[in-house]
DNA sequence: GACATGACGATTT
DNA sequence: GAAATCGCCATGT
């Protein structure tokens, strides 16, 4: 377990990831630089990755609304089945092809729009 | 404490 | 235009 240092970043990132995951609305999808940009961080989309990887134990966080940047549903392999991601998406009324999302510059939501207009 | 890895992104070559 | 490389911060070993 990591030390009370790294506890208490690591507890902000992954609670502001989940909340603006959270936000997503149904049948909108974001990317994990968008969220990234709104925390502050230049590029840390990894670490929005690493902090979805923790989202497991958060079931109501959307994971499966979180793409890359080019819509591509990267992260569908790291769900309980390869297929839920996409499945998930197109019961919300995302069309998907080959993993990526259709029309994704249309449904792409930005975190910004919300946690700059709600701040 | 150092090295390697990770569901990405942007920049440079 | 495509491929390779760096950057970002945190986690695991």
């Amino acid at each position: 377990m990591p030390k009370r240092k790294t506890e208490k970043s690591r507890e902000n990132f992954f609670a502001d990831v989940f909340d603006i995951v959270r936000l997503v609305p149904k049948g909108r999808v974001t990317t994990y630089g968008a969220i990234a940009a709104c925390l502050g961080l230049k590029s840390g989309a990894r670490m929005v990755g690493w902090a979805m990887n923790a989202s497991h134990g958060e079931k109501n966080v959307p994971a499966h609304r979180v793409v890359n940047r080019s819509g591509l549903l990267t992260g569908r392999h790291h769900f309980e089945t390869p297929t839920a991601m996409e499945e998930r998406l197109k019961k919300e009324g995302i069309k998907v092809t080959k993993n990526q999302v259709a029309d994704f510059d249309r449904l792409f939501w930005d975190p910004a729009e919300k946690i700059f207009g709600k701040k």
